[in-house]
DNA sequence: GGGTGTCTGCTTTTT
DNA sequence: GCAGACACCC
């Protein structure tokens, strides 16, 4: 008891001293991603790795800072924060809407946990979605704390904590500890070979819509036998859920998990081993759970198996900000947690710190449209701030044009260019900024791409490492086996295979066998000798030498490296870079293997020097995110809200596009700007699209709205689409709000009547209007002439803007 | 086994 | 409109 108490007051004075001290940590509040510097008191015995024993109650210490208004690290929160981090025993859930200081709330109360004696460090599991979520948090528990918090072994992915309890306990589920972690793309080469072996056509079942169904059957929670008949049917002729099993079975065969069985396999761990529960129960004393809305099945049902020991789960999400559903996230676990934990404590925070009033008060409008939803007021002591705007541009080059030059305004007026950010729905949006921003020289980076660990170059380099650290690794060993190029081809490959099947074997001592015999060419045996021969030497090296220098010479000596310096792509520079990178990153780790266990679970985008840049990426990807300025570009019906989802998801698919939509306001700070065109080209066609209904469910007198000066030029074609928005006044007039009146079920498809030269043209009804040589009027490209009619799109020779490709809904006879 | 031409099918994305 | 996959040919 002495022990703890010494400890817990240690920390205390350490807690106390950390915090700054002027008047203006005062107002040191909630505030996602402030730049409060980490203060790091260099403290002599490392106090979180020492032992304390149970926690005894009213210490005189506990005491003590009760008369004193507890510790200084609580006064810098509001009483509902407070009340959330104070509340330590039974299930409490924070319902935290946008900007209310979600992460602050997570962080002290890990360190209030500490603080009290309450717990050690690494008897609190704490779980996020990313790895960057678990390096904030980690990172903003140290700064409260005043030092590192390495004792917090728990503090992670769902996935990274599952690997290591999966590796604890590999036997138990029929794996050994060593087990290889597969990505998607090592998952699609499998399932291919099981869907070949199936004898079932690959092209009408593609291994990615198979991958995509059994991830989502593992999001819930559901083995090959429980897979549902009718689900079973949707894949391969009903092929799907022996194809499960048969992918399942092989995974067993390579000793390998794929990213859903992390969670799979620890829940079957967690079912049928109760004495490995029961340690679990006994050694988590709280649980914090962060995102909570974004929790799929399988990871609501290993949260609450977990919660059963000890009750003291706390879960922190926002309903309003559940964007994951097409992945598997289910909103249900955050609306039902008060039935799921009875006697649940639920907190609201409601104060947000982030946006200016009418940035807030447009976003609480917007998403009061929707039903689902537990319901939460956000208010801000703050000013009312710059209105929302919305900008009508004629189509999506303009509307590039437009942010850019607001952008550059911005600049001119100091605007940092890190804190303003363009946020797009969806990708291929992105590129037209791009192109805008390379021609006015602004700088920009695109957030969300492809991730390190997933391009090519860096995943070829950990397959030659793979099969270095483990023999069997029969994926790895496929992947490399002709990269470089050295004539061991499909042909080669196959006899491998076969050969393994007969014997038994992984691929890389079938190889081996193989080249005794005389059932290979004497070419390809010289080959492929040499390279097992390579991967012996390689790997009598392990414990020689350190790990990142074998993994130089492997690279160099496999002609890896070789492979692209010859290459002559403007790519291949970056690649060599990446490389680099790669072994630079290895030094981290203390050994080959222990690299490789974490490199396909935390491996991310290093991204290098921290320069002043506008970024640009997607409204999911912006989630946790803000900025002083945020655009929203492309707020028009089918793009956004996107029409796929609300065809697939009907009136669910409209509130989760909803809710990125608010997501996308209360990223912003001080100014939120939203565009809207009235032309898009979407698959290559041009078409004519209406506002989003979501412009419809701002509140006028939070939004104004901009005429884009440019926009007239083009007025000849455009009028009639912007008649009704030229003042807000006029909102109940645009075709969306329309539309919600009518009830309607048309969205966007009907091509309008278009006003050329004062008189209406008549309306088309579909492609059979149209023959060649008919001539057309098209609202961007002008007068043409049919070329050829395909389908439902048309060939157009325009007088103006030259040969083009359009929907036929989209012109009109003249 | 490697290079060229045609066909298809296109949100969001973490681990 | 374009990338990625596949088939076909050398």
């Amino acid at each position: 008891m002495r022990v703890r108490r010494a400890w817990a007051e240690k920390f205390q004075a350490v807690a106390w001293a950390s915090q700054p001290s002027s008047g203006a940590s005062r107002h040191l509040l909630p505030q996602a991603g402030e730049g409060v510097p980490a203060r790091r008191l260099l403290v002599g015995v490392p106090l979180l790795s020492m032992p304390a024993p149970k926690p005894a109650q009213g210490s005189i210490a506990a005491r003590a800072r009760a008369l004193a208004g507890g510790p200084r690290y609580l006064e810098a929160l509001n009483p509902e924060q407070r009340e959330a981090v104070e509340t330590l025993e039974g299930p409490l859930l924070v319902l935290a809407g946008a900007g209310t200081g979600k992460t602050r709330v997570l962080t002290t109360r890990i360190a209030h946990i500490l603080a009290s004696g309450e717990a050690r460090p690494w008897e609190i599991l704490a779980v996020t979605f990313t790895n960057k979520a678990a390096r904030e948090m980690r990172e903003r528990v140290e700064t409260l704390v005043g030092q590192g918090v390495e004792a917090m072994q728990w503090l992670g992915t769902f996935h990274a904590i599952s690997a290591r309890m999966l590796r604890r306990h590999a036997e138990l589920v029929g794996l050994k500890p060593n087990f290889t972690i597969l990505d998607t793309d090592d998952q699609i080469r499998l399932l291919k070979q099981a869907i070949k072996a199936e004898n079932i056509d690959e092209k009408r079942w593609p291994a990615r819509q198979l991958a995509w169904q059994i991830d989502s059957w593992k999001n819930r929670g559901v083995t090959p036998a429980q897979v549902p008949a009718g689900e079973a049917m949707s894949f391969g002729n009903g092929k799907g859920g022996e194809l499960y099993a048969l992918y399942q079975e092989r995974l067993k065969i390579l000793n390998a998990v794929d990213f859903g069985d992390l969670l799979m396999e620890t829940l079957r761990l967690f079912r049928e081993q109760p004495d490995v529960l029961a340690e679990m129960h006994r050694r988590f004393k709280y649980i914090l759970v962060d995102e909570y809305q974004d929790t799929n099945v399988a990871q609501y049902l290993w949260l609450r198996l977990l919660a059963q020991g000890r009750r003291n789960l706390c879960c922190v999400g926002d309903d309003d900000q559940s964007v994951y559903g097409w992945r598997g996230a289910e909103v249900e676990n955050i609306l039902r947690f008060e039935k799921d934990f009875p006697g649940a404590k639920v907190v609201r925070l409601e104060r947000n710190y982030r946006s200016t009033g009418h940035i807030l008060a447009a976003a609480s409008h917007l998403i009061s449209h929707n039903e689902d939803r537990l319901g939460k007021t956000l208010f801000t002591d703050g000013g009312l701030g710059e209105k929302p705007t919305v900008t009508g541009v004629w189509d999506s080059e303009e509307e590039a044009r437009a942010v850019g030059d607001e952008i550059e305004a911005l600049r001119r007026r100091g605007h940092q260019l890190n804190e303003a950010a363009v946020l797009v729905r969806a990708s291929f949006q992105m590129r037209e900024f791009e192109e805008r921003f390379v021609a006015i020289g602004l700088p920009y980076r695109v957030i969300g791409g492809p991730r390190f660990y997933e391009r090519a170059e860096i995943r070829d380099a950990l397959a030659y490492l793979r099969c270095v650290a483990q023999e069997s690794d029969d994926l790895a060993f496929e992947r490399i086996l002709n990269t470089p190029k050295r004539g061991l081809g499909d042909a080669t490959l196959q006899l491998l295979f076969d050969y393994g099947r007969k014997q038994g074997l992984p691929l890389m001592l079938a190889a081996r066998a193989l080249c005794e015999t005389e059932e290979i060419k004497p070419k390809p045996r010289a080959t492929l000798r040499a390279l097992i021969d390579d991967f012996a030497r390689w790997r009598a090296l392990i414990d020689a030498k350190p790990h990142q220098e074998l993994a130089e010479l492997v690279l160099d000596e496999s002609g890896y490296t070789q492979m692209w310096k010859d290459d002559k792509t403007p790519e291949a520079e970056g690649r060599l870079e990446n490389l680099k990178e790669l072994v630079r990153a290895m030094e981290e780790f203390p050994d080959l293997s222990s690299f490789l266990e974490h490199v396909s679970l935390v491996m991310e985008n290093s991204e290098g020097a921290v320069s002043d840049r506008v970024s640009i990426m997607t409204l999911h990807g912006a989630k946790g995110l803000e900025f002083e300025t945020v655009f929203l570009p492309g707020w028009e019906e089918g793009l956004f809200p996107s029409q796929r989802t609300l065809d697939d998801n009907g009136r669910a698919g409209l509130e989760e596009e909803r809710r990125l939509a608010y997501v996308g306001l209360t990223r912003a700070r001080r100014r939120a700007k939203i565009y809207f065109a009235t032309n898009r080209r979407i698959r290559g066609l041009w078409q004519t699209t209406m506002p989003s209904r979501f412009i419809d469910d701002l509140p006028a007198k939070n939004v104004e709205v901009v005429e884009r000066a440019g926009a007239s030029q083009y007025g000849a074609y455009g009028v009639s689409r912007f008649a009704g928005l030229d003042r807000y006044s006029s909102v109940y007039e645009t075709p969306g709000w329309k539309r919600a009146q009518n009830g309607s079920q048309q969205r966007g498809r009907s091509a309008a009547a278009t006003v050329i030269e004062g008189r209406v043209l008549a309306k088309s009804t579909g492609a059979a209007d149209f023959t060649p040589g008919q001539r057309v009027m098209h609202a961007k490209f002008g007068p043409g002439t049919v070329a050829r009619v395909d389908g439902d799109k048309l060939a157009v020779e325009f007088d103006h803007a030259g040969a083009k490709m359009v929907k036929s809904a989209f012109v009109e006879r003249m």
